[in-house]
RNA sequence: CGGGGAGUGGCCUAGCGGUUCAGGGCACCUGACUGGGGGUCAGGGGAUCGCCGGUUCGAAUCCGGCCUCCCCGACCA
């Protein structure tokens, strides 16, 4: 799976780079000469890199703040090192793996016509108002001021940015579809940062934005990126499924997130086990219980002495809680708003939030709902307008449309009312699906399937975003007929220190980390034992720069340490490939191979050594 | 922001009012032995016990306030 992306494999994309920069550089680079001379230069400079003087130290135990596995691994084998809470320095190791994942995004960006830029971190709070977000967007943007109290805002995504961009530099379909992507640092004021890299307020993201003359266009763009993702995912052994998805504030109808299944993702995801349907559960759909026919019957009160909740109720009554009707009261920035929905369900703020318009949404406290004039435990939908002190918006589950002779609230305590029917009795001013799914639930897609619940971890989102963006800050070309239109967009985004943790997470074994071969920080870590004898040091030596000079990446562990130090070492620093120089192997003329993925080493003669790791290793 | 937990050398921790209380392990420095899975011995450096205030003859230890970090929830790559 992974050894066919190897440099100078048959994955033309990644083998033709360097002569693609070539051919797009000046007449001066184009000689054959300089050519030749760049590319020994580069195999010259290979990394030295001896844990002697590493900047990194490995830890024996992790500290107690890491719960998480990839968090334990990434400060026990020295990749990072925390500065506060979600923001993280990267040390020697961690970087080089950092850089070597972005190389295989930036790859697979660049195959599918993706043109990288960098755009700035520091933006004008001008540009958000002209989208709208300046308001909208939540958490709130980071703003700092400048010496001239210039509000500027730290970027935490670049729709605006990049969209004028776009509107400055394209004027014309024949230069679209346009692929833009940058790998840049964003800012977040997250509520809560967590999990070591998993969720952080300063990260590092890749994030492209395509734009295309027509919906069509936005779907072939669409398709490409996510292709793409597969891709990426794949050379980094990390498996991933992508999920129907919630856009959020950066808006747009289709969206689509990738979750690498694990129990310390903090994403629910709902899977069919029937079909292919899967949904991250702020989005999900459920085939909801359908209620019998019956015929209306008039409402009556019953007195239920103390029953606040929907289980008490039903018990009491003797029904199931789909006979009833659950009230649960909102403030929508700050406004009341009472939602309705049947009482076997539960409430999906994400899809209520939506029905509102992306409203900031909380739960109102007792004496709120009291100030409002109603009763909580015992509130109902019916009359509910003529006894509220302020005018209350009433949002209702589609469930409850169809559900006869439910039991609701009376809006007093201590009392209930039997048979209360949508549309005779009470009206919504919104009925939508606002119902969360769960393990458990039938899938609304295929007949028979059930969702199961699993947590995940969000690697990357794709979203097609339609004009949103394009039209607010009009970013627009003209169209083959010479007519103006709108360009219409799409964003990609990979979170690439969280993918870090997500590989590390889906990469690891009780020893420490196993790099896959594509980001290892070093192809090859030698294990040099018994340093202080000659033949080893020269032998260990020699080993070292005949592989960089054969262009393979080497970590070398000159240290004097003891042997077990050193293998429990290579172990959690995860090295594919480990080489050991010891007396013992010199005596038969040969080194020791191990690959980390296995428990066996070969012994390969000193004279083939460096040939062949120089072909494992690529 | 609500709920829970924790702050003792770089890391893990003991101690929870005085009495070798500032201790142990890892890591680090020096030396010796050792040399294929975190070895042993000897010596050594490094901490105003998160900060501020209070109680007390005496505070790492008790009280109050603050700060920071972690976990769960409301948001996101």
């Amino acid at each position: 799976m992974r050894a066919h992306y190897r440099l100078g494999s048959n994955r033309t994309e990644a083998a033709y780079y360097p002569m693609r920069w070539f051919v797009g550089a000046s007449s001066f680079l184009r000689s054959r000469e300089t050519a030749l001379a760049m590319q020994q230069h580069r195999t010259y400079a290979r990394i030295e890199m001896r844990i002697s003087t590493l900047i990194a130290n490995t830890l024996r135990e992790a500290p107690s703040e890491a719960e998480t596995p990839s968090h334990k691994l990434l400060l026990r084998a020295g990749l990072i090192q925390q500065l506060a809470a979600g923001i993280y320095s990267f040390l020697p190791l961690g970087w080089r793996a950092m850089r070597k994942l972005e190389q295989v995004i930036r790859e697979e960006m660049d195959a599918v016509g993706g043109q990288e830029v960098h755009m700035p971190v520091l933006q004008p709070v001008e540009l958000w108002a002209e989208s709208g977000r300046l308001e909208t967007y939540i958490p709130p943007l980071l703003i700092v001021k400048d010496r001239r109290e210039r509000e500027l805002a730290l970027g935490p995504t670049h729709e605006e940015v990049v969209t004028d961009i776009f509107r400055q530099q394209v004027q014309s379909y024949r230069n679209m579809p346009a692929l833009v992507y940058q790998i840049q640092v964003k800012f977040r004021d997250e509520v809560r940062s967590r999990g070591g890299l998993i969720r952080l307020r300063e990260f590092i993201m890749k994030d492209m934005y395509s734009f295309d003359a027509d919906f069509e266009g936005l779907d072939k763009s669409y398709d490409a990126t996510f292709a793409a993702y597969v891709k990426i995912f794949d050379r980094l052994s990390l498996p991933a499924i992508p999920v129907d998805a919630d856009s959020g504030p950066i808006g747009g109808k289709d969206s689509q997130e990738f979750m690498h299944l694990t129990e310390v993702g903090e994403n629910t995801v709902l899977i069919c086990n029937k079909c292919d349907y899967a949904a991250n559960a702020e989005k999900a759909d459920h085939r909801k219980l359908v209620l019998p026919k019956e015929d209306l019957a008039d409402i009556e009160e019953v007195a239920t002495q103390g029953i606040k909740t929907i289980d008490a109720l039903a018990e009491f009554l003797k029904i199931g809680n789909e006979k009833t009707l659950k009230a649960v009261f909102y403030a929508a920035d700050g406004e009341p708003v009472f939602v309705a929905i049947r009482g076997d369900l539960e409430v999906n703020e994400t899809k209520l939030r939506n029905a509102l318009d992306g409203a900031d949404l909380r739960l109102m406290d007792d004496k709120e709902v009291g100030a409002v004039g109603l009763v909580a435990g015992s509130a109902s939908p019916v009359g509910l307008k003529d006894m509220a002190k302020r005018p209350v918006r009433i949002v209702a589950d589609e469930s409850v449309q169809n559900s006869p002779n439910l039991v609701a609230g009376a809006n007093k305590a201590d009392a209930h009312l039997r048979n209360v029917n949508y549309e005779r009795d009470w009206q919504a001013d919104i009925v939508t699906d606002i119902s969360e799914a769960g393990e458990g639930d039938a899938c609304a897609r295929c007949g028979g399937g059930t969702l199961d619940a699993k947590r995940g971890i969000e690697i990357g989102h794709v979203f097609k975003l339609g004009t949103v963006y394009t039209e607010k800050l009009g970013a627009k070309f003209l169209d083959a007929d010479g007519q103006q239109q709108v360009a219409v967009m799409g964003c990609y985004g990979i979170g690439v220190d969280r993918l870090l943790a997500a590989v590390i997470e889906a990469n690891h074994d009780e020893n420490g980390i196993v790099w896959p071969e594509s980001i290892a920080p070093f192809a090859v870590h030698i294990v040099a034992l018994n340093l202080d004898q000659d033949e080893v040091r020269d032998a260990a030596e020699r080993l070292y720069s005949e592989l960089r000079e054969r262009g393979v990446d080497v970590l070398y562990d000159d240290r004097e340490e003891r042997p077990g130090v050193k293998f429990a070492d290579a172990d959690l620093l995860g090295m594919p490939l480990r080489v050991t120089v010891s007396p013992r192997n010199l005596k038969e003329d040969a080194v020791e191979l191990k690959r980390r993925t296995e428990a066996d080493a070969e012994l390969v003669p000193l004279s083939e050594a460096v040939d062949k790791l120089a072909g494992m290793a690529g």
